[in-house]
DNA sequence: CTTGACTCTGGAGTTAGGTCAAGGCTGTAC
DNA sequence: GTACAGCCTTGACCTAACTCCAGAGTCAAG
């Protein structure tokens, strides 16, 4: 009953390439897929949400290496264990978040910058942020998440 | 009266390598630091400022490409071209800003399923949330930054 | 039962961002 | 003036995360 999909009909659905998802077969990012006679992969839908969270995870700053301990790919894992993971990976996220934050502050005065310098000298050749970033304060840089 | 640094000193105080700092030198991020008599680099603290930049921004996510771009290392473009990647870079930032915060409300459901699922069943081998993870509801996974 | 698209494996190649090593100068402290 | 830590260059090597290729087998349509 529940539909199974060929390996092209997952990478396509998953926006990755057939290869990729044979690489995180390997990686043991995803649990060995069944077979056909023939030796062609089945997978069922999980797969697909799967790899979606691995993409997900990934446009996020996980590496493959951190994503494969929080969904160890036997599906086994204890909860305590589980929990621990998630615990230290939200607090990464939240400082990553704060940084970013800052970082957007940053990016924003720098911005405005820009805007009177444009507005005072439209046509001047020098921008005063270069010179600002080179010199920026010592203040932030600490913070670094 | 400017201090100024040979490459060891400049590559501990950013807490990067030697190799790094001349790698930087020779992807032009950095303009080529003068020489003494003997070939020795020497460099101002505004090389420092900028190591120290680029390392911020990569941390976030950005890559050297994208970090060259920003802070070209002739320190002679003009105030426009600055202006409209910073724009560009901004919108990217705030992408991902509201893609991580999302990830982060999953990431919080999960270790509150955990949670629960600790507190009633303490010694219970299975966890709920990894099989949550492989059936995780379409709805959020579209919203990919 | 043939055709053509799809899939298999193993292994090599690629890109980003460094990192290391060999062999040889430099600079400063005693 | 001689140690010896620090720096120089060139070029090879490394890891992560794919990506590509050759040669061969599979499967669904007609």
């Amino acid at each position: 009953m529940n539909k199974s999909f060929r390996i092209g009909e997952v990478a396509e659905r998953c926006d990755v390439s057939i290869d990729t998802v044979r690489y995180y077969e390997r990686r043991r990012l995803l649990p060995e897929a069944p077979r056909t006679a023939g030796g062609y992969r089945l997978f069922g839908s999980e797969a697909i949400e799967r790899i979606t969270f691995i993409k997900q995870a990934q446009d996020l700053g996980f590496t493959l290496e951190e994503i494969s301990t929080l969904l160890s790919a036997d599906g086994t894992s204890d909860c305590r264990h589980v929990h621990d993971l998630l615990d230290v990976k939200l607090a990464d996220l939240d400082a990553r978040l704060k940084a970013m934050q800052a970082f957007r502050r940053k990016l924003k005065h720098y911005l405005d910058e820009c805007e009177v310098e444009l507005k005072e000298h439209p046509n001047s050749e020098e921008c005063p942020v270069i010179d600002e970033i080179a010199h920026s304060s010592r203040a932030d840089h600490k913070l670094k998440y």
